[in-house]
DNA sequence: CGGCATAAAATCGTATACAATTTAACCGCC
DNA sequence: GGCGGTTAAATTGTATACGATTTTATGCCG
């Protein structure tokens, strides 16, 4: 009986140790959306399922925790978490913020191989676009977001990384909630531009078209409340 | 024999549950610098310091961890962070990438009874800078902090909030390490500086006053690399 | 038949127990 | 006296155990 979370089953290819392999599994799961916002993540089930203890277990959700992307509510358990209309637009604002000045030193620091790594990353998104299957799509979301990872760590700021990662992770949960077009992704054309102005050293075109990148990520969700219908008007005209 | 660790003996005020409450004593301890970077934190000692058992213990580790506070080896335990110089640039420059944005918003939504409240957190701050004696100082490094802070939270974004509460509190490790100038301080003039800025709406030159101020903290660290001498060179002329 | 009180089950919070690894102490040996 | 190796102590990694809280099930009564 092992409820809701049996979409964990991964490639457990890591050699990584105890709670921070369980970790990276659930965040993928969670990036990928293979876990909806909302699913109760239970200590037993979670230490079922990877073979491991309670004790594990919940030091990889307290862990998810820090990040944004579960969250626990005491004596109730832990669940992945359901950002609200504010707190996605708090993530975007967030983003907004940090990837023009993350683009910047990147620009300043990339070197041509690192160019044609981030070429490499753009075609393979297209592969992925134009592929069709749930691997696939998930595949195709996780590319969208190493575009935005990918400068990060070429600005070699490993502090202003992390904290992109828990950003486009934590974005990833967004789009889950509040996306509309079907096609989820996040504007593979776009990327291609802002690879070009890197690359003919325009940053500040490059910055600007980061920044109506994500808007327009960000337009295409619908953050209105959601006012739950509590009550009976859900069944009155 | 509880070694080293007996810095943490502090006003346990707080109402939280667990774990939390002996992660903020020991955030406290350490952004306070009554601990220094390298000190080691041995779960049983933190948690015959709490009277709690080594579980709790070793959670409120595992979550410093995640702020960058603690740094834990595996199979050989937490110490208190030791950021290296490279890692203590990194700060700075996520300071100076993020700040003037929050400045920004925060400028923009600043409301007259917050700016009558960072008034009266510069006062404070000036008045400990008069006063002599540990505790003084104690408070002075983190009213110093709260203003950074406090800019934060009247910019309404919980997410950045959150950031700048790590890069400042990592910020006072780095100081603790690699300030030079004995008067510790973080500018208290340049505080009051950006405070008449925001007031006469003046935001472009309040960024950069904001800038500046970074830069200056920045300037005071000698940052530079301390090859342990692990040799005898230590010992030769 | 539905609502409320009570009891049972499930789940979380924390402590303790035991295995694995590291650190130190010790001791014979050069 | 100093050095390497072996053993004991200390410390961490993980599992299990038990009390507390929440959730679900049960049954009584209106």
């Amino acid at each position: 009986m092992t409820s809701t979370v049996d979409a964990l089953q991964t490639t457990s290819d890591s050699t990584e140790t105890g709670a921070q392999q369980i970790r990276d599994a659930i965040r993928e799961a969670i990036v990928e959306r293979r876990l909806s916002p909302g699913t109760k993540l239970s200590e037993s089930d979670v230490g079922n399922l990877f073979n491991v203890s309670r004790t594990l277990a919940r030091a990889a959700l307290q862990a998810l925790s820090y990040e944004g992307l579960v969250s626990v509510e005491k004596n109730r358990g832990a669940f992945v978490a359901y950002p609200s209309p504010d707190e996605a637009r708090h993530i975007f604002a967030a983003r907004r913020l940090v990837e023009p000045g993350i683009l910047c030193e990147a620009a300043r620091r990339i070197t041509p191989s690192e160019v044609q790594h981030l070429k490499q990353l753009l075609l393979e998104e297209g592969r992925l676009m134009n592929e069709r299957g749930q691997s696939a799509r998930r595949a195709e979301i996780k590319a969208s977001g190493d575009f935005h990872l990918m400068l990060a760590s070429i600005s070699g700021n490993l502090i202003m990384q992390r904290f992109m990662e828990e950003l486009v992770a934590r974005s990833s949960l967004v789009i889950a909630l509040y996306g509309q077009s079907s096609a989820s992704s996040c504007g593979h054309a776009e990327h291609g531009d802002i690879i070009a102005a890197i690359e003919r050293n325009d940053i500040e075109t490059a910055c600007h078209l980061m920044l109506h990148h994500i808007s327009h990520i960000e337009a295409d969700l619908d953050l209105r409340e959601r006012k739950s219908f509590g009550l009976k008007e859900a069944f009155e005209p």
